[in-house]
RNA sequence: GGGUCGCUAGCUCAACGGCAGAGCAGGGGUCUCUUAAAUCCAAGGUUGUGGGUUCGAAUCCCACGCGACCCA
């Protein structure tokens, strides 16, 4: 049945395709142009929400969808009909259809068709379409999963997402509210004054985030590309532009593992907004998944892997050097020696690489110590300015730099700055970075000449803040693995 | 990259060293009020792929493929 060239040999498929030759043959067409429909199955519902059993309505509707089931009780067939909006009942007689009868009761589960009839209720008050006329609009050669268990291999969920959706409420649900999601989101940025902009997916320089790139290959101009990392440095160039407040939700694209909780494509929502800090991002940031939880599940009390979870603001603030102090019982500042900090670090657990500094070895012990013990969301505060080479500097604390994360039941949400602005700093910055990369740390920063150069013409001071929409659905959907939120999952070929 | 587990009919699952089975779907019947309809009959298999052990392998061993989970 997988191997295309024999699909069509197998006894459940031929039967089907018999079908579909017997039609022609007699004239008919198994896949006609289109279809006059009246309602969708949620319509009717909507409008005939509690009749009493046996009515008639005396309304001539068509409605069209796939045919999920039918139960055939001799010359009387109920149909289950499933369209876009949900499911309606076809009540189906052998006197009504006379001749076209047979050709119904041929039907398989799966097909699509249209039908045409009086809304009633049966005996029993199930809202149904009394059928006076039908039409196959689309012939399913392949048969459906089993319709109580439907299709829960998580394999083929994933490779087959079609049938998963089709058969699957949860699948569609899940479906349904990362769209809601996306638009809240959309809409939350829209109603603040936020432009919605597109910029290169194709970038000349992996930059923005430290990540290790998909390299690719232009042929006219010779040269290798990189599919884009994070969205970050183009949406600067913007407010250098002038823009005041932009947004891109996005696919990005990172070479790393495949997990729960990674793809290599993803989808981000980067934002930046000038004359704003990092502490006007997380406003936002809190504003943005309150209303996206609120417009999409009508509460901000949810439940995350059997755990109930508050999105409610004001979300819980966290020291980041503070937290890793706590954590390990040892004091930790970004500006000790490399020395005493890596002690400090493998007498946590943590182990330690050769090119890293004080402050990624604080970022490892964070994520080794400090990262899965947090379960609400909670802004995490003022990280070292070795792995930040985009932030500015804080204000007030020296090594440190105006940065949050949020971080959710483990998992990092968001990530936010006061932007470095200062063209000379941000040079000496990549330097750095292109320093740590000839070291051997392939997620450093590279040189981005043509970034700098946008900075070097002024850009005004600006916060801005990323966040993974896969991982928002994550927790507004109650899905354990990213697989889940994403429609079509990476998997190697069959 | 490493470890553990899984892969049997279209789908959901049995059988765990001794004749590969069931339910649903599909085929043929009965039934004008079903909701996973009920019911009778017949059919459906290279047990992921390739080796090996054995009188005998879906089952034990090895390799490979795909996937899930955990670790790096």
């Amino acid at each position: 049945m997988t191997e295309d060239q024999s699909a069509y040999e197998h006894p459940l498929v031929a039967a089907r395709l018999a079908k579909v030759e017997a039609m022609r043959a007699a004239g008919e067409e198994p896949y006609p142009v289109n279809f006059e429909r009246t309602d969708t199955a949620a319509q009717l519902h909507a409008m005939y929400g509690e009749l009493p059993p046996s009515t008639d309505t005396g309304n001539r509707v068509s409605v069209a969808g796939r045919l999920m089931n039918t139960r055939d009780i001799g010359s009387l067939v109920f149909g289950v009909l499933q369209d876009g909006s949900g499911q309606i009942q076809l009540f189906v007689e052998a006197d009504r259809l006379g001749d076209r009868f047979a050709d119904f009761d041929d039907l398989d589960p799966g097909d699509w068709i249209g039908a045409e009839g009086e809304v009633v209720t049966t005996k029993r008050g199930e809202l149904s379409v009394r059928v006076e006329r039908f039409v196959l609009l689309a012939k399913g050669l392949r048969p459906l999963p089993e319709k109580w268990h439907g299709l829960t291999d998580v394999e083929k969920r994933h490779r087959y997402r079609h049938v998963d959706l089709l058969v699957n409420e949860d699948a569609r649900m899940v479906m349904r509210r990362r769209v809601d999601v996306v638009q809240s989101i959309r809409k939350s940025l829209l109603d603040r004054g936020y432009l919605e902009v597109e910029t290169p997916v194709l970038h000349h320089v992996p930059s923005g985030g430290l990540a290790t790139p998909f390299v690719t290959h232009h042929d006219a101009l010779g040269m290798d590309m990189f599919l884009r990392i994070a969205l970050e440095l183009h949406l600067k160039r913007l407010i250098v532009g002038g823009a005041d407040r932009v947004f891109e939700i996005g696919r990005v694209f990172r070479n790393e593992g495949v997990s729960p909780r990674h793809n290599p494509e993803f989808t981000m929502l980067e934002l930046y907004e000038a004359l704003a800090d990092y502490e006007d991002m997380a406003t936002l940031t809190e504003a943005l998944v309150v209303e996206a939880a609120e417009r999409v599940l009508g509460t901000t009390d949810i439940t995350y892997d059997g755990r109930p979870m508050s999105l409610k603001a004001p979300w819980r603030r966290l020291d980041y050097v503070g937290a890793v102090a706590e954590a390990t019982g040892a004091d930790w500042d970004p500006a000790m020696p490399i020395k005493e900090a890596r002690k400090q670090a493998v007498a946590a657990g943590v182990e330690v690489e050769d090119p890293w500094g004080t402050g990624r070895i604080i970022a490892e012990v964070f994520e080794s110590v400090v990262q899965d013990t947090i379960w609400e969301p909670t802004f995490v505060l003022d990280f070292p300015e070795e792995i930040s080479p985009l932030a500015r500097r804080h204000r007030s604390r020296p090594g440190l730099t105006e940065r949050f994360e949020v971080i959710v039941a483990g998992n990092e949400l968001a990530n936010a700055f006061s932007e470095l602005n200062d063209p000379v700093e941000q040079r000496r910055r990549f330097e750095t970075q292109a320093a740590a990369r000839a070291a051997g740390d392939h997620e450093a920063h590279p040189m981005d000449e043509d970034f700098l150069r946008a900075l070097e013409y002024g850009m005004p001071p600006t916060g801005g803040m990323g966040m993974g929409i896969d991982r928002l659905v994550m927790l507004l959907t109650d899905q354990p693995s990213i697989r889940e939120v994403v429609l079509f999952p990476h998997l190697r070929p069959e």
